[in-house]
Order: structure tokens, then sequence, then C-alpha cells
DNA sequence: CTGAAAGCGCTTACAG
DNA sequence: CTGAAAGCGCTTACAG
């Protein structure tokens, strides 16, 4: 009956910390259950009476209770949390992709944290984004040391690899069919009619732009032809423009450009405008991804489209996989589509994939 | 003596939940110390021994220790994440600022949790967010209902709204000088010799727009002018250009427009073009934002360019400050520049901002 | 400078 | 279906 059990030794309730906080205690005695049915309240499945369930919702919205993630987080051990980690998020191509996690995983109670790492250095991010407990890691555009893969392999925090590929790391990946994508470029090239090929290289360390060469590269030497020239873009408007520049000032100049995404071929199109080059007449342009000014009037580009959406979906259907991610890596290749625009000559029989929609009665909206 | 205090009663510790996480206790017991050194050994300003801090560091790299964010966020009651709330992530306008935030934040041992809102509907989001113990709340491109402002206030999260401004909400904001931007438009085509003004909108329902736009016709007024027309472009390629087509085409066309933004510039130059007009010879276009596109070699827009840089360092000095957000909300407006290119004729004495890139010998390089 | 201990706000066996 | 209680992994007064 001492007093003794009864009062805390350790500091009292500091003021600065329940500040206001409403927690699931309060809603419990508010509703006049206990905590533990709270939270049995807000646990989707948990075997609570209905009513109790509605009270206790009542309380809450009454109260403005919301669970603490964190606190869920750290008991259950899953934040509901996923890094994407985004190398170059000022490059067009990745803001869709952005936006489309960012819509899926909310619809499934997760959210993206987001990490721009240090330009080539992913690893120094890593270590930042397991303190958080994240359930997975997306990378896009760049990969992971072997030693970092290994960290987050060992801390269960699956990892997997967007638009790259690099096998010997152990990181699945998920990208789309660079080889086959620059397959149908060749072919669309080849027929068109042309016979000197230059390909503009995206960065030379990405796995993307040696799958894209070597696979244009093969096929046009199965078809008895030849890359004339390969050149660096970066992937990027400025480095292209200036050696597209040189390229197309040659007496040799190509007449055919496969270039390693749009951007580099919207300034494939303005060099050749420059030059008083026509385009396709003169030089024909097909590049990879289809960003917005792909499609802009002034340029119109005959692109390999890559299938954002499905990527997307493929990418979080494996991190959220119940039994975790194949101990096999795998890399999952989704098909790519040519959307034929009218910045290269049509081979015979061959349309533009749809009219121009600047042509059209009701111009396709976007947001 | 009994045995009955020593031996916990409740569930043992469950196999699934120390499957190999590593504790500040495994690092104490490795270190030889008691728990709260590691703890300290991990909390900047903490007092512990030189000598402790070492062996604790020690011991935490060879066992890969790495404080867990969430129970930290738990009980200091500040997660270090940052909700970046971003409407519209995938015009272009905003990448950039998505990069900044996330290598800012980053560099302050903070992390942004990115949120992408219904269309429409910041609001929906924000309970989510707040289950996180969000340090603060960055909202940009869109505004919050005064109901979710009081929300958030009330659960001690600073919200700020990014290139918006709505003091009715009671909500700080950071944003340019949207006015001055307008007006130095204003004052460089009637300076260049134009009589008949157009605007073209971005969102009818932003304050940009409304700034943008207000600021533009009284200054026309102030010297005289008046703004033929204003349509509408949603700040989007296809819906302005649609726009423009229909304004272009008209006999009494005008002979100066301002865009809202700079992708709506490109489009109005796109139409021009196909209409047989010459820029800035017959028309010429001022537009907002200062996004890559503008600065390719086919537009060349001349523009007003946000601050982007001191923009997010003041929203980052904001949410970080000490003392919180200012009890009165502000809005802090940062000062721009017109960026003086090739679409838009030049008004006596008046000069390029700089030499086009392709003409210089050393083209600044972009990432 | 250090350790023992309380407590952050939850989830979840356990025992009715 | 429900409540009492342990425990997730930390931080931080408190008392040396």
């Amino acid at each position: 009956m001492k007093g003794d059990e009864e009062r805390p030794r350790g500091r009292r309730r500091a003021g600065r910390q329940r500040d206001g906080r409403i927690t699931s205690l309060d809603v419990a005695e508010r509703a006049g259950v206990s905590q533990s049915a709270v939270s049995r309240a807000f646990t989707p499945g948990a075997s609570v009476a209905p009513a109790t369930r509605a009270r206790v919702i009542e309380a809450a919205n009454e109260l403005g209770y919301r669970p603490n993630a964190l606190a869920r987080g750290l008991i259950t051990d899953r934040s509901n949390l996923v890094a994407l980690v985004v190398s170059r998020p000022t490059d067009p191509f990745y803001p869709p992709i952005i936006e489309r996690f960012g819509r899926s995983l909310q619809a499934l109670g997760m959210h993206p944290l987001l990490i721009v790492p240090p330009i080539d250095d992913v690893d120094a991010a890593i270590p930042d984004v397991l303190q958080y407990q994240v359930d997975a890691i997306v990378i896009t555009a760049a990969t992971l040391s072997s030693r970092m893969a290994a960290e987050c392999a060992k801390a269960k925090r699956p990892a997997v690899l967007f638009n790259r590929t690099t096998v010997s790391h152990g990181l699945s990946a998920i990208c789309c069919d660079n080889a086959g994508g620059a397959r149908m470029a060749a072919h669309f090239l080849i027929d068109g009619g042309h016979s000197r090929f230059a390909f503009v290289a995206g960065r030379r360390d990405s796995s993307t732009t040696l799958e894209r060469e070597t696979a244009f590269v093969a096929r046009l030497n199965e078809r008895g032809k030849g890359l004339a020239r390969s050149i660096d873009g970066a992937y990027d408007y400025r480095h292209s423009h200036q050696a597209l520049g040189e390229l197309l000032a040659r007496p040799d100049r190509p007449d055919a450009i496969f270039c390693g995404n749009d951007i580099m071929g919207c300034a494939a199109i303005d060099v050749a405008r420059n030059l008083g080059l026509r385009v396709p007449e003169d030089l024909s342009i097909v590049a990879f991804n289809d960003t917005d000014p792909a499609s802009w009037r002034a340029y119109d580009l005959t692109v390999v489209s890559q299938p954002i959406e499905e990527m997307v979906a493929t990418t979080i259907e494996m991190i959220t996989a119940p039994d975790g991610l194949p101990a096999e890596p795998v890399i999952k290749r989704l098909p790519v589509r040519l959307v034929v625009r009218g910045s290269a000559r049509l081979p015979p029989g061959v349309q533009r994939s749809s009219t121009p929609w600047w042509q059209r009665e009701d111009p396709s909206r976007r947001g």
C-alpha cells in the first residue's frame, strides 16, 4: 500500500511533449473503451464489434485523431514509406514517372520518400534511407554498388532498379525493351531508304545507352548496313546540340539519326533546320522516349515510346509482393511501341500512328 | 526474491520482430557502454566523452548500425520529414524545384515526403501527411481550404504555400514578384513599338494568373494602351496551341503576346510559324518562367525568370526557423529578372541579356 | 561524463 | 469481442 509503486519515478510528462497531441488514449477515454480497442478500430481486419468501431471512429473524428504513423511503423516494422531515388529529376522522362509512383503508392496507403542523390553516387543516399525503415527502394536512372545492394538486402529492404539493368549486383530491375526499340528504329530507317546512319548516345555509363546502341548496330549489320558515326549527347539538349552541329556540318553527314532520347532528337531537328536541312526530306530522325516536346508541332518526332504506366505498375507489384522479391534477381522488360510521326521518312506502306492532334476536331486535352 | 518480477509476463520477443534488426542495445553491448551512451554518441552536441563516442561509433560501424528514424521521431516529435505537395509534377517548372528541395533538405538531414494530391483537392492529402508527423508542409501550385489550414496549425505542422498566395487562409507564402514581372513585360513590349496586346492565361483559378494579368493590364493602361484580348491556355501546350490558333487567325490579331508560362510561349511561336508569321518581326512573345525549352534554339524565348534557388532557400528558412512560422502570415515575394532573348522585338537601346549559347566558344554545359 | 529508467504512441499476443 | 500489459527502439531528465 506504499505509494512508491503508484508514483512513477521517471520524468513527469514533459509539457513540450503532449502539447496538443491527440493519442489513442484520448480517443479511448472519450469513446469509453480501452486503448487497444481504438487501435483495433483503425486496423483493417482486426476483430472489433461494429458498434465499438463506430463509437471509436466517432470519438476520433470529434477529436481530430489520426494514428501516429511513426509509432505504428516502429512496432510493425513497416513504415509504408518507399524510397524513390531519382538521379535525374529534371530530365523530362522522369516527372511522369514520379507522378505515377506518387499516385499509385498513395492509393495503396504508402508514400514515396523522395531522394535526390548526389550525381553519380546513389550509394551515399542509402544509409539515410535505411534509417527510415522504408518498405522498399526504387532507384531510377542509376545503380548501386554491390556493397550497398548487400546492405539493403541485409536490412531486408527490397531494392529494385528502374530503367537500368545491372545483373551483376544482384538487383532486380524493371525497364523497357531497349534492344527491341532500337531494332524497330533500325528497320524503320532502313526501310525508309536511308543509307548513312548515326547514333547519338546518352550517357555512356548507362545500361540503356549500351543496350540501345548495341542493338541498333547489330540490326543495321544484319541488314547489310553499318553505323557511320556514334556521338555523345549526354541525354542533354545543349551537349547534343553542339555535337550534332559538328556531325551535320560534315560533307559525309548522315541521312538518318537515331537518338538515345527525344530531347536530343529535338536538338537534332533544331540543328538541321539551322543548317538549312529539311526534316525528314534531307535527314530523318528517330529517338527514344516520348516526353511532351516530342509531340510539339515544331518537332513532331517519331519515337520509341516506353510503357511508363506498366513499368511503374510492375515495379509496385514487385516491391509489394507478399513473398518479397524473387530470390534470384529478375529483369522485367516491357514492350515498347514505335510512334510514327513526321520526323522520319515513311517506309513504303507505313503510315503515321495517328492523325496529328492539331488537325483533329477535338484535340485530346492534357492536364 | 521471488522470480515473479524478473520474468516479463507479456509476450516473448516475437521472432518476426528482432529479425536481424540491429539496435542501440546491440551496439552498447559490443562497445561495453550503456544504451544511453550509444544514443548520445549519435546525438550531435550531447555530452559524451570523445573516447566513448569513438568506441560507440566503431562498434556501430562493425555492426552496421544506424539509429531508427521512426523511433527517434516518435520520441522527439520531429520526424525530419517535410511534406512536399506537388500538384503539377509534370509541369516543367516544378522538377527543378523538386530537385532543389530534395538536395537542400537532405543537406539539413531532412527528407521530402512527396505527395501528389488529387487534382484540385490538396485537402485530401493532408490527413495522410499529418500521420507522419512531418515537420512542415510545403504546397506547390495549389492551396488549402481554411479548414485544412487550421488542421495543420492545430497539429503544429507549419504549412506554407509555394508559388501561390492566399492570405485569406492564414497561410504564409513564398512566390515571385508576379506583378513586377508582368510590368516588365508590359514595358518591354510597349517600348518595342507594339500596339495590339494579348494575354494568354494559365489556370484561371490560380493566384499567379490573376496577379500576372492584373499587373500587365494595369501597366498597359497606365501607358495609354489596352489589352486587346485575353485567352485561356491552362499552362498547357495543347490547350494554348488551340486557343492561339484561333487568336492569330483573326484579322485583328495581336502583335504582342504575354504568356502566363513559357510552355504556352513555345506554343505561340509554333502557331505563329505555322501561320507564316515571323517571330519577332510580325509577332513578339514574352512569357513567364524559363524552363529548358524556352532556351532551345527553336524558341529562344524572352522570359520573366523566377529566382527558383532563392525561393526554395527562403522556404526552407521559413519552415526550419527555430521560432516557427511568423504568427501573422507573411508573403515573401522574390524579385524576378527579364531574360531578353530573340522572341520579342528589342526596344531601342536594349540588348539581349547574353550572347546566344550556340554562338559561344564554350557553351555552358548542363547536367 | 555516465547509467538506470521512464515514456513517446502505437500493435498484438494473451487470457478472458 | 475486449482489456491489461509488454514491447517496438529510441531520447532525455535525473541522480550520481
